[in-house]
DNA sequence: GTCGGAATCG
DNA sequence: CGATTCCGAC
């Protein structure tokens, strides 16, 4: 079970460079009163965990696809889980191709009991910011910030936690990773013990720094020009309110950690992460937040993120002059430093001189260059 | 193996 | 609503 800390919070000891979400997300097992688990949450789960490696696995080469090696078996751990003790592969995979015309999966023709998942439509429903109702706590600063586990209410928590994982998924897809780190105790047995390291495979990029961008294969999806979301269109499109991250002026702390009311996108939490080192975006910089006080979205608008020089329009100018190289790796280390020591998984800072250097800058730059690729796809709309 | 209609369930 | 169950068609 999830350590609690005296704050009642959970401590931060999962999260991953560039990639924060707090471990309740990553639960598998829906607490009492909510909603029960769905098909293709399951499938995740078990694509996650590295011990159902035999059973089911990822296509490899090909982001999203995955193989289901032992039919009868997967089957049977569904119908475990959902005391179906009838369930077989036949009526799986009835579940499965009703995801079809919900484009969360699609068939790869050709390939026996291969599947596809769409993640840019999932996490484009999905599009993770959430109002919750509730005061913000004091702030935390320095490295007694912990994480305020938000719950979202009712159905959100489960979407949510849907979000989440899909997310994870792809992220890990982005970095190489293989699951396996994180607890998530869906067959009833031990969990196992979590681990703060990435794993060997983590700094791994499988296609090549930048050069990633397995989403957005279904073309009907456009990117939305920087500034041009506001809050009325984002619920049309997204069915939800957009709501702000609010209470946080400067660049004291980090938003997602400290504020208690809001779960930030990614997006924010890159150019937080720019801005916090000053450190520019390659080919990125938004005016009236490239210094000074970090923007909050009281504006509603959306964050700026890199799209085609045409569409950058007002909101951001052209690309920053390059920093010397030395200079951007130092000021990428001291981002790091500064994510790792918030998260609590840094004990002794990174120091360029040490044999890791290199490895935490290219983690470092990989991440961010993931996040760019992800967060582009939140900013892909239906055509 | 794969697909999707139809009825049904919780 | 999201499966589950059953099944005929390809």
């Amino acid at each position: 079970m999830v350590e609690r800390m005296h704050c009642g919070c959970v401590p931060c000891s999962y999260w991953l460079p560039g990639l924060a979400f707090p471990d309740w997300a990553y639960k598998a097992e829906s607490s009492p009163g909510s909603r029960q688990i769905q098909l293709w949450h399951f499938i995740l789960e078990l694509l996650q965990n590295e011990d159902f490696g035999h059973v089911i696995a990822w296509q490899q080469g090909e982001y999203g696809e995955f193989v289901i090696k032992d039919p009868e078996e997967v089957a049977r751990l569904w119908g475990r889980r959902k005391c179906k003790p009838q369930m077989n592969y036949d009526k799986l995979s009835r579940a499965l191709r009703y995801y079809y015309n919900k484009r969360i999966l699609h068939k790869t023709k050709g390939k026996r009991f291969t599947y596809k998942f769409n993640f840019s439509k999932m996490i484009f429903i999905n599009y993770p910011v959430w109002d919750v109702r509730r005061p913000a706590p004091p702030l935390l600063m320095g490295s007694n910030v912990c994480c305020s586990v938000v719950m979202p209410s009712g159905v959100q928590r489960e979407l949510l936690q849907s979000t989440i994982l899909a997310q994870r998924l792809l992220s890990d897809q982005l970095t190489g990773r293989r699951g396996g780190h994180i607890p998530m105790d869906f067959t009833g047995s031990n969990p196992k013990k979590p681990s703060v390291n990435p794993g060997p495979g983590a700094a791994s990029f499988p296609c090549g720094l930048g050069s990633c961008y397995p989403l957005g294969h279904e073309r009907p999806f456009h990117l939305i020009p920087p500034g041009e979301l506001d809050a009325a269109s984002f619920m049309a499109q997204s069915g939800r309110p957009f709501s702000s991250p609010s209470g946080v002026a400067g660049p004291s702390e980090w938003q997602l950690c400290t504020t208690g009311q809001t779960l930030i996108s990614l997006e924010e939490r890159i150019q937080t992460l720019a801005q916090r080192a000053h450190y520019q975006l390659p080919g990125v910089s938004c005016s009236g937040c490239a210094d000074g006080p970090v923007q909050t979205m009281e504006g509603s608008k959306m964050p700026s993120l890199p799209t085609d020089a045409k569409s950058q329009g007002e909101s951001c100018r052209a690309p920053s002059t390059t920093r010397p190289e030395m200079e951007s790796e130092r000021l990428s280390l001291e981002v790091e430093n500064q994510f790792l020591n918030l998260h609590g998984s840094l004990k002794n800072p990174l120091n360029p001189s040490e044999s890791s250097f290199f490895r935490s800058k290219h983690m470092w730059h990989h991440s961010l260059t993931s996040l760019q690729n992800i967060s582009k796809t939140w900013l892909l709309k239906p055509a």
